[in-house]
DNA sequence: AACGTTTACGGAAACGGTTACGGAAAGGGT
DNA sequence: ACCCTTTCCGTAACCGTTTCCGTAAACGTT
């Protein structure tokens, strides 16, 4: 292990002269500075992250925390938010969370230990951490696609408007001629006042407002994001034998699911039953039939989030919750029965 | 910033004790024990990792590095690994790697800088790095599907029998009655003294032992692991004109990508082009129609590969390398030409 | 010639833990 | 009563950096 000692022995300065170089500090002469790197490079040394950091009080890391690996959606976002910070220099480390929701402690746990500057959380659910997050000085972002109870004046936000998306995705399938609509996925515990996750939520307001009757114990299913309980969901759903025409899942996993379910059980999509799902996840422009979706912007997402990250990092600005455009995209999985 | 000082001042004992509290010690009395853990409760304080890092020469954690985002079946190893190695209660965290092939250089930054116990390495090509690899100490184990010029006293290899698996694969489409067999992805360069990547390898043999003529330069297009390239790499091997009735996809995400795209260009799957992929990604059981496959046991290429580490870790066995059984999957995009 | 300023560098004190060492007190054996 | 073990705990050195402080030399300035 050769350290910064040695490279001050070998090039006969100071170990104090040996840092300043390391750091780019304008104090060293350029005879030093050469000699120096040249024994550095000689010796292959690397400082120690640990001693550094010790003293620093930190990392110059930024950590993301994803909740739920094989969101495909989430990876994607995930890849462009890497992508991003390498660009920027910046290192990032990603920390995978369990599905037992204990982000925040997670969270909390990594801030105290490895103090990075700033932590990006993917799909989390922060809601309800107020004052456990308001230790945290961190600047934070959150991309999710929960309706969030936001307020923490270290935390920004970047989400799509899923409420509305949802909402656009049933007015979609409405004007398509479709009027017996089911709805996959999701939850509909009530909170903050209203009943159900945005994409929900958004999706039966809709319903309503176009005078279709919804009736949660029969046209609804909760499920969460794969295909697995998408195809379970789909099935429980269909055997209601509501004769729907149309199914709004709020995942794209969960659609997927669902389409093969109802392939299974003999119905063609979307001959007999149309199919729109939520996030715009590559395998929907490959599918048979390709999926109508809502595509969310995730480059956009990604692009904003570092942007703003970065930005308050290093000149501590306002936290800001920014909502980014989506479009409905129109596949081959919707029947137009006009 | 609470620290193991404030600590031992609150409780009343010195920060030696305090120490031992934290990492379990033995010669510590209960009282002191209950006293201290109380306090360390109280003031939630956390260890400064960096301190104990620094100190301890190291980091206890596993480090992951993955290779190409974005490859569901190294995602699905990925989760499994970090099940495993969270339930033995390690931390690991994880890196991903661009595709510039400079994996080597970032496990070797990551070792000199972080120390972790452990090296996962995910879908990297190590081919010709021994002399730098030489230089690591820590146990390092890879999952990948390319054949490797192994040999590292301290790197264990994982992997499914690409060559031999690749060879069933054609196997079952020639019993089923194929005979015009076109091959999608991997690449052609030769090393190790043969031609192409393991998967092309085992499938242009095994033609050739069937009697089957195989011309590379039209039954053969090279692309890497995705939908998009196996979308586009399908309509060159297509254009051809050579009639096939049947592709090998040397990954399911090509595999994916070509349905799609025989399906553009008016070709039905399997009715028309016969398909069959290589991974066993979760989507293969849902996607219409079902995909065919070689499935690789993520599940034991996981379990065999955090066993194998830790035991390494722990008592410094010495490294082996393991073929994980795999298994072909008829799917319905394979048809029965007899 | 005497005095500020600047430049380049060395010395040493942190940062927050772990751990080797040693010692006091208590218990056990004769 | 003596000695030998244990048990429990405090002290201090150390891990590899960064950074503050100080200073010697070189350079203007009057």
């Amino acid at each position: 292990m050769v350290t910064i000692k040695d490279i001050a022995r070998l090039s006969g300065y100071s170990i104090g002269t040996v840092s300043r170089v390391l750091n780019n500090r304008p104090d060293v002469s350029d005879e030093a500075r050469t000699r120096i790197l040249e024994v550095i490079r000689n010796e292959n040394f690397q400082p120690n992250a640990n001693a550094k950091h010790l003293k620093q009080r930190g990392t110059s890391a930024i950590t993301v925390l994803v909740k739920g690996i094989n969101n495909f959606f989430l990876e994607t976002v995930l890849e462009e938010i890497q992508m991003r910070l390498r660009d920027h220099g910046e290192d990032v480390n990603v920390i995978f969370m369990d599905e037992a929701g204990n982000e925040v402690d997670t969270a909390i746990q990594v801030c105290t230990e490895q103090k990075p500057k700033g932590i990006v959380f993917l799909g989390a659910n922060l809601n309800g951490f107020r004052e456990k997050f308001s230790a945290i000085s961190i600047p934070c972002v959150l991309v999710t696609d929960n309706a969030q109870e936001l307020g923490f004046e270290n935390l920004s936000s970047f989400s799509t408007d899923d409420t509305r998306a949802a909402a656009e995705a049933v007015d979609y399938l409405i004007r398509m001629g479709h009027q017996r609509i089911g709805i996959l996925g999701g939850h509909l515990v009530s909170y903050d006042g209203r009943v159900g996750t945005g994409r929900v939520y958004g999706a039966i307001e809709e319903l309503k407002k176009k005078g279709i009757a919804f009736h949660p114990e029969t046209d609804f299913v909760p499920c969460r994001f794969s295909m697995e309980e998408g195809y379970d969901g789909c099935g429980t759903l269909m055997k209601r034998g509501k004769d729907l025409t149309a199914i709004f899942a709020v995942g794209d996993m969960i659609a997927l699911g669902a389409m093969r379910a109802l392939r299974d059980m003999g119905y063609r999509v979307p001959d007999d039953v149309s199919m729109i799902g939520f996030d715009g996840i590559e395998y929907t422009r490959y599918c048979v039939p390709r999926l109508a979706t809502v595509n969310q912007d995730a480059a956009a997402l990604a692009a904003r989030s570092v942007e703003d990250l970065l930005m308050r990092i290093s000149y501590s600005r306002e936290a800001v919750h920014e909502m980014i455009p989506f479009t409905i995209i129109r596949g081959e999985s919707v029947k137009d029965l006009r």
